[in-house]
DNA sequence: GCCGTTTTCGGCCCGACTGTTTTCAGTCG
């Protein structure tokens, strides 16, 4: 089951939707969206809260608890069910396309009677807008660029949704009797920053009562196929989940075969081949005389073909076998490493939780360092001043070890200008133990003028990480082009990090860009840009991220113990930058 | 619709960019 507050964030955001595209109050529509986001992040379970106890959730008021309530208790909201009689659905989805609002969407149904993504590409291809106010040729090719966009990720889910959506389903069929061994495989288990469909594996005797949990599962919305082999459904969300079920013996095999990927399957195979053995998804076995030689595990199964046992997130053929044959498999980061998180905010700009929360859960989730980076003044809408980021440092200081010993880093995050340069002067930036510095806007300079900016912002001695390098959202935007290969040249020579920024929608470095970038003799800061609770979470996708670049502990700067980042942090004193090359 | 307080209502995330509008509306971060 999705978590109540998910599905409650969703219900108050289609909510705002449909307040903005009729036209509403514009302020009451953002604050269903204030509430929305608050509740989406609200570590407690809204289902288990009275009135009172959703009314101490920020930004919840009466009337928002009181729908919240409706929805719990019945299912649905009178007020939305309204709306929704009023809108299609199909209008609301139309403002999920970047340059495309809510009073576009308006225009389009008004006048055009235009209810969906599909038929407003048809109409622009049709040119049934061309009299259409507001809907000049520039703007009709930006609508048909992001109908793409979206596209392009199409059919894809994002990774947490699909984690999250598979550890449901792996631990309600784990509770079965006759379970032997479940676990989710395929590009998920890869850790791939979208996932097509969900492979669960079960290792049981007898299949049938595995594939009628999960047709019965509550958030089983369709069964696509019913067999005795595979069950395919598909959740409420839209996520096709396939369910196979193995003999016990052949596990190990079976895993192998459906972690995948393709080429890196055709690899070991072709390895098999040559030894005189054929390897399936039952077994790994001798041709003559088809007796089994390794089944039960993927460590007897790789054993057998020479390999040690290669991480899921390595199986990708980009020279992984050829590292394994030579016993140069890297040891990949994992999240047990990571000590520190370098990036992230509180409700002083926009994070949802205050301070001593965020501090407070850093602390239980075991992390010995933790940086504190709200927004900088120039992203105006966070109206940061010195005054409160000084203020914010003085507390910062007093909460210092307090929780377990936990040492805190007072930093900010920078907005990188279009000329390279960042928020406040050096005098001022020379006080922060930390500085991340991002692209917050212009991101469709020239490639030339990208590099110039980025090169400039990496090479300044008081930024230490590029946050979201790339900037883009997956499924949403495009990252910005630059000479990655200059920049990231740059990073290694100045001593600053590339961030790994974990938010799934993120996930920027990506991991081929991590790749190249490891080339060059970068370091790395995997960090969750937590602007909740909740998303100190997200750590795990920004780690599964950086081993799909293979990525070490030493290559992560945020593994190392403090005094070891502190250096790093100094940059060589800073004025004496770039001299270590 | 929420919040804070100045208990009864005014202010709320501000500014920039884009495209098409001829003076600004819509969208975004």
């Amino acid at each position: 089951m999705a978590r109540a507050n998910d599905e409650v964030e969703a219900l108050l955001q289609e909510y705002a939707d449909l307040i903005a595209i009729t036209g509403g109050d514009a302020f009451k529509a953002r604050a269903y969206e204030k509430a929305a986001r608050a509740i989406g992040g609200h570590p407690a379970d809204v289902s288990r809260l009275d009135a009172e106890g959703l009314r101490d959730i920020p930004n919840v008021g009466r009337s928002i608890a009181d729908k919240v309530l409706e929805y719990l208790h019945t299912g649905t909201v009178a007020a939305v069910e309204e709306r929704r009689a009023n809108i299609p659905a199909g209008v609301r989805e139309l403002i999920a396309i970047p340059t495309l609002g809510p009073k576009k969407a308006l225009r389009l149904y008004q006048d055009l009677h235009i209810s969906s993504v599909n038929e407003l590409a048809a109409a622009i291809e049709a040119d049934a807008l061309h009299d259409l106010k507001g809907f000049g040729p520039r703007t009709q090719e930006n609508i048909l660029h992001g109908i793409t966009l979206m596209q392009q990720a199409g059919g894809r889910i994002p990774l947490h949704l699909a984690l999250e959506t598979a550890e449901e389903i792996v631990s309600e069929l784990s509770g079965l009797t006759g379970c032997k061994r479940c676990a989710y495989a395929g590009s998920l288990r890869r850790m791939r920053e979208t996932v097509g469909d969900i492979d669960v594996l079960v290792a049981a005797r007898r299949s049938a009562p595995f594939m009628d949990a999960l047709a019965a599962l509550p958030s089983t919305a369709e069964v696509i196929a019913h067999g005795s082999k595979k069950t395919s459904i598909r959740t409420g969300k839209g996520v096709q989940v396939d369910l196979r079920v193995l003999p016990p013996e052949s596990w190990g095999a079976g895993l192998q075969y459906f972690t995948g990927s393709k080429a890196h399957n055709i690899r070991t195979r072709t390895i098999a081949v040559r030894h005189g053995l054929k390897l399936s998804e039952y077994g790994l076995f001798e041709v003559e005389s088809r007796q089994s030689l390794a089944s039960r595990s993927e460590e007897e199964v790789y054993a057998r073909l020479g390999l040690p046992w290669i991480p899921p997130t390595l199986r990708e053929d980009r020279g992984e076998i050829q590292a394994a044959l030579r016993g140069e498999l890297p040891e990949i980061v994992t999240e047990r490493d990571i000590r520190g998180d370098l990036h992230t905010h509180t409700d002083l700009t926009d994070g949802l939780a205050p301070l001593e929360e965020m501090v407070a859960a850093a602390a239980e989730r075991g992390l010995a360092y933790y940086a504190v980076t709200d927004h900088a003044p120039r992203l105006y809408m966070q109206r940061m001043t010195d005054e409160k980021i000084l203020a914010q440092r003085e507390r910062v200081r007093e909460l210092d070890g307090v929780h377990h010993g936990m040492r805190l880093l007072h930093g900010t995050e920078l907005n990188i200008g279009p000329e390279g340069e960042v928020d406040w002067p050096d005098e001022f930036l020379a006080g922060f133990d930390l500085c991340v510095a991002s692209l917050h806007s212009h991101f469709d300079l020239g490639r030339k003028e990208m590099t110039r900016r980025l090169v400039r912002a990496c090479e300044n001695p008081y930024v230490h990480v590029l946050g979201h390098p790339t900037t883009r959202l997956i499924g949403r935007r495009p990252g910005v082009d630059a000479d990655w290969d200059e920049v990231f040249a740059v990073c290694a020579r100045a001593g600053t990090a590339l961030e790994i920024n974990a938010q799934p929608d993120r996930l920027d470095l990506c991991d081929e860009e991590i790749l190249r970038a490891k080339e060059h003799g970068v370091k790395f800061a995997v960090d969750t840009d937590a602007h909740s609770v909740l998303h100190l979470g997200y750590l795990r996708y920004g780690v599964g991220t950086a081993q799909r670049g293979w990525l070490t502990r030493d290559d992560v700067i945020n593994t190392w113990p403090l005094r070891s980042l502190r250096r790093f942090l100094s940059k060589g004193g800073r004025s004496r930058k770039g001299a270590a090359g």
